[in-house]
DNA sequence: ATCCGGATGAATGTATACATGGTTCATTAT
DNA sequence: ATAATGAACCATGTATACATTCATCCGGAT
């Protein structure tokens, strides 16, 4: 997301507390006092204030009427809804791709990804590069989006996929590389390439929903660990922040 | 928006800036420097940086990679966008009022705001209150994102719809009381009529889409003021922002 | 002539001292 | 005993001096 180059005082900050966050090591309502956080990282107020504020921004953090700053609470159901709003925004990107701008050059280069996405299955169907797949569907997702021709809306999308469980890679870590994960991304991959045919046909509201149902595959994932699995909560980018 | 009552610096100069940034004082891709913006405001760097840190997450300024702030630019199609955005995740929270979360108590109380909508109607086709007309469809909009149930939801809405042309008062505001928009009012609320019907109903894809085409309201006035009558564009809460 | 390198200046980044405001607790007056 | 008052503390708000960084330009060497 940052350069890991050079860095401020501010972007350390920024980044270390996001991790801390993510990591849940401040249950949700935590309320972040400048000083102290000061003291911990070994810098001023200035660039801590800073930080905040910009977590803020990302929706990581609340800020109270009268100053200060809290850890937002998630609940499953924020989380659920997150999902559900993934869906929906990627749903009007795809309906927007499909209505208005997509061009031949776009449609190749979404093939051209299909393409390479297909190339990670293989003849078994529990054989699955783990480790090519999860970049290459970032790609797929970012492009679709671009396709939509809308910079505001890409810059919501953006913005509701900055939480890290409502991320199109939210399950796709390498340490979520387990069967039931596994096998839900032949469904994913076989939706991708509807997706593409619906756009390319001109097909808006059949991409629109396409794109739906494809986020709820990141709810069933969610479901099966919350429920069925939960010591792999903390194997799930951001997940570990939950429930207050 | 916030209190007018006892402020601080850092409050005055987010509402000073606003105020001029929506008024088009600074044209979309200015950049905003510190040092001036602080000498003109008589008052430090230090609330200047966090206003404008709070205008960034509002979405009139973006950052630059290395520090500073440009006014953010809106095309026509980017107000266009904004608005469709808006229909779309009205559209949802209809939607999941229906599905999931409209109780007899919550539906009373659309019924009513309904109620008191209509009664600023009189026989004329062209008499209108406008006085309290604003007011009321306000109050429809932010109920039926309440009746969704999402706080997620909810909390993207509020943010979408803080783009002054993008929300639902957008072109309410005392300044734009003409025949073309008056007339509109009748239009919009049979939507709001059916949206209600709908969600009381059950009916989600129905709740669904009257929303979406209820925001596309906006867009033809939109539409008929930049291209038919752009003398009004001043009179449009935010638009005097716009191009660039 | 061109390219490299350091000086210069303008802008943001950072630390810190001090101001302010709100909350809590103790003290006093009723 | 209770309510009002105020003092002390704690946290954020603000100003300001200084640091840093990046871009630009000028000068000199090749």
């Amino acid at each position: 997301m940052e350069e890991t180059g050079r860095t401020t005082h501010t972007l350390a900050a920024l980044m270390e507390l996001r991790k801390r966050i993510l990591n849940g090591d401040f249950p949700g309502g935590t309320r972040l006092f400048e000083v102290p956080l000061a003291e911990t990282l070994q810098i001023s107020r200035t660039p801590i204030r800073e930080a905040m504020s910009r977590l803020a921004e990302e929706g990581l953090l609340d800020r109270l009427t009268n100053g200060g700053f809290v850890v937002r609470s998630f609940t499953l159901a924020d989380v659920l809804d997150a999902i559900e709003l993934r869906g929906v925004l990627e749903g009007t990107a795809a309906r927007l791709a499909a209505e208005r701008s997509a061009t031949p050059a776009g449609l190749e280069r979404l093939n051209h990804v299909l393409l390479q996405l297909d190339a990670c299955f293989g003849r078994d169907a529990n054989e699955v590069d783990f480790e090519a797949y999860p970049n290459l569907n970032a790609q797929f997702h970012t492009l679709l989006v671009t396709l939509s021709g809308s910079a505001v809306l890409q810059r919501e999308i953006e913005r509701a996929t900055r939480l890290p469980f409502a991320s199109p890679s939210a399950f796709l870590s390498g340490r979520t590389n387990i069967d039931v994960f596994r096998q839900s991304l032949h469904v994913a991959q076989e939706q991708h390439r509807a997706l593409a045919a619906a756009i390319a046909s001109r097909e808006g509201t059949r991409a629109e929903f396409i794109a739906r149902e494809h986020a709820r595959i990141a709810r069933r994932n969610l479901e099966y660990v919350m429920l069925e699995n939960p010591e792999l909560i903390i194997s799930v980018p951001g997940l570990a922040l939950l429930n207050s």
